[in-house]
DNA sequence: CCCTATTCGATATACTGTTATCGATAATTC
DNA sequence: GAATTATCGATAACAGTATATCGAATAGGG
């Protein structure tokens, strides 16, 4: 933790969240008519406080002018960057039902920098198939390929019953990351990262706001 | 905002998203062998502190026993209520990509409390075709649709530069609750409650991560 | 029947993240 | 070219959340 860290003081997962929220929002932009853009106007449009928006700006270094704002080609371009958007992370996914497929066939994730090379699940029936391109295999071959190819990201999109068991899989596969769609806590190892996708936990949150409500 | 709230003091929405984890460790167990569940126990299988598992179960007041723990099947039960399981939440979905089509046929929202009566989207090769035994049907008529229904909840599964017009439909149509997939910020009045479901910033903390160990 | 150990519940402290304040800087205007 | 104004960048106050501490209560063992 407090070792070797020179460029990147200290960024938090807050702000890394939000990164993404503002490259959309600039690259959304009519880039012939705006060429600078400032903190306020950022603000604004994403209904953050400006102060905000120049910390989390600050965190990756793309130093704005006062009166005027920040360049946003570069603003754009460091955001890519510091996103990892361009290297492509190359990731496998485990789960090849409804959510499993829709992942397999989302494209919107090359323009995210991942990209899925294959899926795996143990139903005979979806084995061999193809979705998106992408072959589904059985899930004995997950860690053989995870080595060869050096895969870094695992997708979890299996039942909650099973998450734990193709976790396991995966970390002895090599893989570093996992991005969890499953509504469970997954016991990893220090050095893995687990990112949960939780949508009943969501869910949670909107019904709850319904029933408040409607309790008046 | 201070008024008529007598048995739910204070809830807050980092609690709130806890308690689908409790609620799915919870079930998960062997009711026939563990009858009570104490929360340091809760704690170690959810990797959470045990005070503020305590704290989060006091929230919905199922009080528990010194020296034992709370009784699980109650403690599943009052979950199950306050989360609002059972009582089912209509909800139309907008977008019948490949994400909308794979939450229209997501099975698990029934036991969430969740039932998407309908899709809508604007492309004439999807409208009027079934995913999941769901129709699909063109925008223009979801306006009439929800109000005649009173659906309160609308997904949306467009692509970022449309979303923030069909969200504004779905607040015309009388939504007071949006679950938003797309990666923006979404422009709404005070009343309506949006949930983010930003797969975009999931994936910043996930390839970041990864970034940080190569560059060591 | 009393003592011990464990857990609940409440209070207090620490921490992280957000919002406000202030000086410095650079365009624009007169 | 000086004054004004809008913005950046840093620091400070604030809020909300998570963690630690403590007393009270109860089941089990001696």
């Amino acid at each position: 933790m407090t070792d070797s860290e020179f460029k990147l003081p200290s960024i938090s997962v807050q702000t890394l969240r939000r990164l993404p929220l503002y490259l959309e929002h600039l690259k959304s932009l009519d880039h012939e008519k705006t060429k600078i853009i400032s903190s306020p106007a950022i603000a604004r449009a994403l209904h953050l406080n400006e102060v905000q928006v120049r910390k989390d700006l600050a965190a990756i270094k793309s130093g704005g002018r006062p009166r005027t704002g920040y360049l946003l080609e570069k603003l754009v371009g460091d955001l890519e960057t510091y996103l990892g958007y361009g290297n492509i992370n190359e990731a496998v996914l485990v789960g090849a039902g409804h959510l499993g497929r829709a992942l397999l066939s989302y494209k919107e994730f090359d323009s995210y920098g991942l990209k899925i090379v294959v899926g795996f699940d143990v139903d005979d029936a979806v084995i061999g198939t193809e979705v998106a391109g992408k072959k589904v295999l059985h899930i004995g071959k997950l860690e053989s390929l995870c080595r060869r190819m050096h895969i870094n990201i695992g997708i979890l999109a299996v039942p909650a019953p099973s998450a734990q068991l193709v976790c396991n899989m995966m970390v002895k596969a090599g893989i570093r990351a996992i991005w969890n769609f499953a509504p469970v806590k997954l016991d990893v190892p220090e050095h893995i990262l687990v990112q949960n996708e939780n949508m009943a936990s969501s869910l949670a949150v909107l019904s709850k706001h319904l029933k408040k409500r409607i309790s008046k």
